[in-house]
RNA sequence: GUCCGAGUGGCGGAAUGGCAGACGCGCUAGCUUGAGGUGCUAGUUCCCUUUACGGGGAAUGGGGGUUCAAGUCCCCCCUCGGACACCA
């Protein structure tokens, strides 16, 4: 079947629009026909399916290449194509090194765009969402990525996302997942409360609507209690991630080190604690202030005669909006709540104010204000005629200019810190503080803990009964898992309560403890939860008697390359290692980073700018495939330049990348010594060209320069065509090792053309798993190299010489050379530096 | 404001401190063609010089430095992009 489809692949058979009758091979460009191609060898993948992992017997060496899911919201669009094209081009290019490669995919199949989607047309958001995953898987078969398609799996399947209630329920055993009443950041529009995470400059990451603060008893899970560790491991991924991302990481982490320090409060019983991060200039705390919307701050205010005064202002603070909040150049607000805090160092007494410019969920809520040396209390100090009391000597004073000085210097106006500098001055203090035990050392983090529960009908059900007796009670393990009830006939407009609690059947149980009538938690996850331990998945995703099976997840896992957007820089790969290394600690999995090597591909942008309906800039990838073809699309998004870098569809041009395409592709047709000639006897120039082009095109894709291997692959099919036409012509073997080497690096990123090349070249499909050609490393040495002769850095003279030349024979013939005499003047030689064989340098006097 | 990146032809981009501009797009000329959104050949950083072959000089945002040698390393400045943004 295959070989007759293969033995009558002639060239003539082009599209309709080519020329009848006998003409020139010149003409036979033509007949390079895409559509054809692509139709031709879809349905022989299909049946071969070339790229199943970890089939019994197999015994290649293992990799994971990993590229990140796709929400089901729509068909593939252009940055979907670039990103599928990069991960491909990786695992293709292992398969063909003789990799067990596991390449899966999957849906990220849950969460708001599918419910907002579906609930925008009416519809049931869990057909919806497999009509799309459908519509994705067979526009991916289409594009030709090597995915194994035996591993698929959907975060929507039941099968999948009682997974994520039983790591709820470990975690909630674990008290790594516990419920607390807080303040939340509230999407108004989406009616849901936001991860922290997902609040972007006080907008809603989704909507863009105005984030507010709620009160609310929520899901949390513990992350803040793997922050050390989360910071420590990023050692593991140093050069093998990013920069960018890692510091983003450690920003977002946000570790510093200060004190916890003590103060009194007249007419408190228990002091209160502040955090600070320059326990050195405590003798300059002039006044204390408390978050406004703390706790503290309402007991404090309670009864003090600035009571009413407090109330009516923590009203106005609740009616700022997170993005007004967030400007730092707002002009400071505040209440003094006539009360007096002691500073522990010198006895002195000082006001008290609350005021929202200090974060009730950072540190203890309460900060002591040094307005010398901190911008945010200086510009409070001055706003409220507050005094100023300078303890680092930096020169200016902070009272004139109105700048904090947070440099270091000699402190003053400090007791026993007078003279030294800031780092003895800390140490000298926290001895101090210890001593009279009213401070320590204290460490603090920006991170806080990831709020999970969701008001929304589209996720995981949260796996937890509310007993009036027993309190939070987890479904037992032998329920698991907690299906949703139907979306038919669920209002699930967002309405501030998930609709979930409308089910009335499905909500009320019997507790499992004590048989009382109880209610079912209403909430769902963040799909977050979802994404977190994918990749572990995919080892088996049909295993329906545990997440996964430890052995095959030490068989295959860490990921050796996760391929993946910046946008997922802090939120996905956090919570991720976040979960590596809660299952580390249960003892499931035998790493405590799941990603060994991230790359972050750029962005599809038209004309400059990202693509959007408003803008009226969209490129549909149907389109483009539809004119161009699968592999013209690919090619064009890899050659476009770094991977990391943005592709501008303006600034490229599928149509070049398809010409060239055909121009390899008829290389495969001038072909006429037969597929076992000799390779050893054929025309040693294009052998070598060959085999270079090969080597470089290796390190390159493995350095991630997948441009610059397409280039080497370029320079083949020219060299190739050359000879041909004016060379060893085509009969001679060494024009066939090329056009099979083309062939086979064109597998990685053009694999239809690819293997219609091999298909003509007279080989059983497929080329996928030819192998990638091995290297003559005698082919690598040249038989002589071009050595430029500079003067004074400048080239005067070119000699051929042989690759082994020796530094004195080649000083010797540099100095023999008519232009450097020319190029000297006269002039005597200081000095000359020798290169061999590629550069001598004669510095003239 | 703070912290990161990045600036190379008309364009996308190449270049272990060692001949800047690989490869491609675009453009120009020629050939092929009934025709060209085809194929092939040649050319294409800028300036000066030469009838021509050729020759010379300048150039990797700007300025300094290290070095025999700098797009690459160091310092200052400019521009653009990104992340974070009252985190005490």
């Amino acid at each position: 079947m295959l070989s007759t489809l293969m033995s009558d692949t002639p060239e003539h058979e082009g599209p309709a629009s080519e020329h009848e009758g006998p003409t020139s091979d010149q003409r036979e460009g033509s007949g390079y026909d895409f559509h054809e191609i692509q139709e031709r060898w879809l349905p022989v993948w299909d049946e071969r399916a070339p790229f199943r992992s970890g089939l019994p017997g197999d015994d290649r060496p293992k990799k994971y290449i990993l590229d990140m899911f796709p929400y089901p919201s729509g068909d593939l669009h252009m940055g979907h194509a670039e990103a599928y094209a990069l991960g491909d081009v990786i695992s293709r290019y292992w398969v063909q090194r003789g990799f067990n490669v596991m390449h899966p995919i999957g849906w990220d199949a849950f969460g708001l765009p599918a419910e907002n989607a579906a609930i925008k047309r009416g519809e049931n958001p869990m057909r919806w969402t497999y009509e799309n995953i459908a519509q994705q898987k067979s526009s991916m078969r289409r594009y030709a990525c090597s995915f194994d398609w035996d591993r698929v799996l959907n975060t929507c399947d039941p099968e999948y996302y009682r997974w994520n209630q039983w790591f709820f329920l470990q975690m909630f055993e674990r008290g790594l997942a516990y419920r607390k009443a807080s303040n939340v950041n509230w999407c108004p529009n989406c009616q849901t409360v936001l991860a922290n995470e997902q609040v972007v400059a006080g907008q809603c990451e989704r909507c863009d609507t105005l984030v507010t603060k709620k009160k609310l008893t929520q899901w949390y899970l513990r992350i803040t209690d793997y922050a050390d560790r989360l910071l420590n491991d990023m050692s593991q991924l140093e050069g093998q991630w990013p920069e960018k991302v890692l510091l983003m990481q450690r920003n977002w982490i946000g570790r510093s080190t200060g004190a916890e320090v003590q103060f009194a409060i007249e007419g408190r019983d228990q002091p209160v604690t502040v955090y600070t991060t320059r326990p050195d200039t405590l003798f300059g705390a002039t006044f204390f202030v408390v978050a406004a919307d703390s706790d503290l701050a309402a007991e404090l205010a309670a009864d003090s005669p600035a009571h009413a005064e407090f109330t009516s202002y923590l009203e106005q603070v609740k009616q700022v909006s997170e993005m007004d909040r967030l400007d730092s150049s707002r002009a400071k607000s505040g209440v003094f709540l006539q009360r007096y805090a002691i500073n522990p160092v010198n006895g002195e007494r000082i006001p008290v104010w609350a005021s929202d410019y200090v974060l009730a969920d950072y540190g203890t809520g309460a900060i002591m204000a040094v307005p010398a040396h901190d911008q945010r209390d200086l510009d409070f100090a001055r706003a409220f005629n507050l005094p100023i009391q300078v303890v680092v000597d930096a020169g200016e004073d902070p009272a004139v200019t109105g700048i904090a000085t947070a440099d270091d210097g000699p402190h003053v106006n400090s007791g026993p810190l007078d003279g030294m500098a800031k780092a003895e001055a800390i140490e000298a203090m926290l001895a101090v503080l210890a001593e009279r035990g009213t401070g320590q050392p204290s460490v603090n983090y920006r991170l806080r803990d990831w709020l999970i529960s969701r008001q929304r009908y589209w996720g995981t059900p949260i796996p937890i009964i509310h007993c009036p007796t027993c309190g939070e009670v987890p479904v037992p393990l032998d329920q698991l898992p907690v299906e949703l009830p139907p979306a038919d006939g669920l209002d699930l407009k967002p309405k501030g309560a998930s609709p979930l609690g409308a089910a009335v059947e499905w909500a009320s149980v019997a507790c499992p403890k004590c048989g009382a009538a109880a209610t079912r938690d209403p909430d769902t996850m963040d799909t977050f939860v979802d994404s977190s331990w994918y990749y572990l998945r995919y080892v088996d995703p049909r295993d329906d008697t545990r997440a996964f099976d430890p052995a095959k997840v030490r068989e295959w896992l860490p990921v050796d390359q996760y391929v993946g957007g910046v946008t997922h820089a802090i939120l996905h790969l956090l919570y991720s290692r976040f979960f590596t290394k809660v299952l580390y600690d249960m003892g499931l999995v035998d790493f405590t980073e799941p990603f060994t090597r991230l790359l972050n591909q750029g962005m599809v942008v038209m004309s400059g700018s990202a693509m959007s309906k408003s803008r009226g800039n969209v490129v549909r990838l149907s389109d483009e495939l539809a004119v161009h073809g699968v592999d013209a699309i690919r090619l064009t998004m890899v050659f476009a330049g770094p991977p990391e870098d943005d592709v501008d569809w303006a600034d490229v041009s599928p149509a070049g990348s398809r010409k060239f395409l055909a121009r390899a592709w008829r290389l495969s047709g001038d072909v006429t010594s037969a597929p076992d000639a000799d390779r050893s006897t054929g025309d040693l120039a294009l052998r070598k060209a060959t085999h270079r082009a090969v080597h470089d095109a290796a390190q390159a894709v493995e350095s991630f320069r997948f441009n610059v291997a397409i280039a080497r692959a370029m320079e083949l099919v020219n060299a190739t065509r050359k000879a041909i036409d004016t060379g060893c012509g085509p009969a001679d073997p060494a024009v066939r090792e090329a056009a099979e080497a083309v062939a086979i690096m064109l597998s990685l990123v053009a694999p239809y053309t690819a293997e219609d090349m091999w298909a003509r070249l007279g080989h059983e499909p497929c080329v996928a798993l030819a192998g990638w050609p091995a290297v003559d490393p005698a082919l690598l040495v040249e038989e002589s190299v071009i050595c430029a002769v500079q003067v004074g850095g400048k080239v005067r003279d070119r000699l051929e010489v042989a690759p082994t030349i020796s530094e004195e024979d080649l000083r010797e013939l540099a100095l023999a050379s008519a232009s450097v005499s020319a190029a000297l003047e006269g002039r005597g030689i200081k000095v000359v530096i020798v290169r061999p064989p590629k550069l001598v340098n004669i510095v003239p006097e």
